[in-house]
DNA sequence: AATTGTACCTGTCAGC
DNA sequence: TGCTGACAGGTACAAT
């Protein structure tokens, strides 16, 4: 479900509901969605901790809390993570529940199960392989033009592929990752190695433009996707690919076609992204 | 080494 | 009214 803006969105939500709250209670409803730690291992190491920071690395969300402990928190497809100012019971797809020092509640949600929670200590997060392997930030400074343009250079796969593969760059995902290429009026399937320099710099743009509107936008709810409040995004009705396949192009009218790349249906347009 | 396919889960919706 | 299959904001791991 959240890439980068849905995450963005959730963190800034939480944070000031969460900073300098302590853990009093952990209830774990899925057992299986803890990575590498049992459930009384994470009760026992964060209760009576405090959150410190709320930060997020790609499409990860990172509670800082006392002891030098961080939970890490993916929500993949449909998690959500929902905060209550009073008790509240579980729910159905309710997998896990943090309770906090006045009677509140963080609720991770989550209908798929795919969603993963951890705990490390600072050093095992510098350590930690899923962050490692991510690209910079899309919207930081190390995400600059010339790294864009050194690290596709050197890939054939098809630009969609390297943009969803996390390796150059963080937080894209399949909404972010068709509106971008639209923008940029690169067609999906253009090898990652084959597109002028131009078009690198326009592309590297229309990420950041695409990330940045949606951010403001509090992101896009398509059917799961709420931010800390159980409010929507809004960005939906600014797509112009994602999920209208068939229908006509918002720029020159023709059809929208659609294909499979990396697993995931992609939508273009023919006329405006030419291969 | 890079790239692709499949597994992990559950719910919804279209088509029969 | 069911049943079946395709598909859904993602990643990890095995197999090319």
């Amino acid at each position: 479900m959240p890439e980068l803006p849905e995450v963005e969105t959730i963190r800034a939500g939480l944070e000031p509901h969460l900073l300098g709250q302590k853990i009093t209670g952990i209830t774990v409803l899925r057992p299986s969605q803890l990575r590498d730690i049992s459930p009384e291992e994470l009760s026992t190491q964060l209760i009576g901790k405090t959150i410190n920071r709320l930060s997020r690395r790609g499409k990860y969300l990172l509670f800082y809390c006392s002891s030098e402990l961080i939970l890490v928190v993916h929500l993949r497809m449909t998690g959500q993570l929902l905060y209550y100012s009073a008790g509240k019971p579980a729910m159905v797809h309710t997998r896990l529940i943090i309770s906090l020092e006045p009677p509140a509640e963080l609720h991770f949600h989550d209908v798929r199960a795919l969603g993963q929670i951890t705990l490390l200590n600072s050093k095992q997060l510098s350590n930690w392989r899923p962050l490692l392997l991510l690209g910079p930030e899309p919207l930081g400074p190390d995400f600059t033009l010339e790294y864009f343009q050194q690290s596709l250079a050197c890939r054939r796969a098809p630009i969609k592929n390297i943009l969803l593969g996390q390796r150059i760059v963080a937080g894209l995902g399949n909404i972010y990752t068709d509106e971008a290429l639209f923008k940029a009026g690169i067609n999906p399937l253009r090898p990652a190695n084959m597109l002028s320099e131009a078009q690198v710099q326009i592309l590297w743009t229309a990420i950041r433009q695409t990330l940045t509107t949606a951010v403001a936008d509090g992101g896009t709810t398509i059917r799961d996707y709420l931010n800390s409040s159980g409010i929507s995004g809004s960005f939906q009705r600014r797509l112009q690919v994602y999920g209208r396949k068939g229908q006509k192009c918002r720029h020159c009218g023709s059809e929208l076609v659609g294909c499979r790349l990396a697993g995931r249906s992609t939508v273009y347009c023919p006329h405006c992204q030419p291969l």
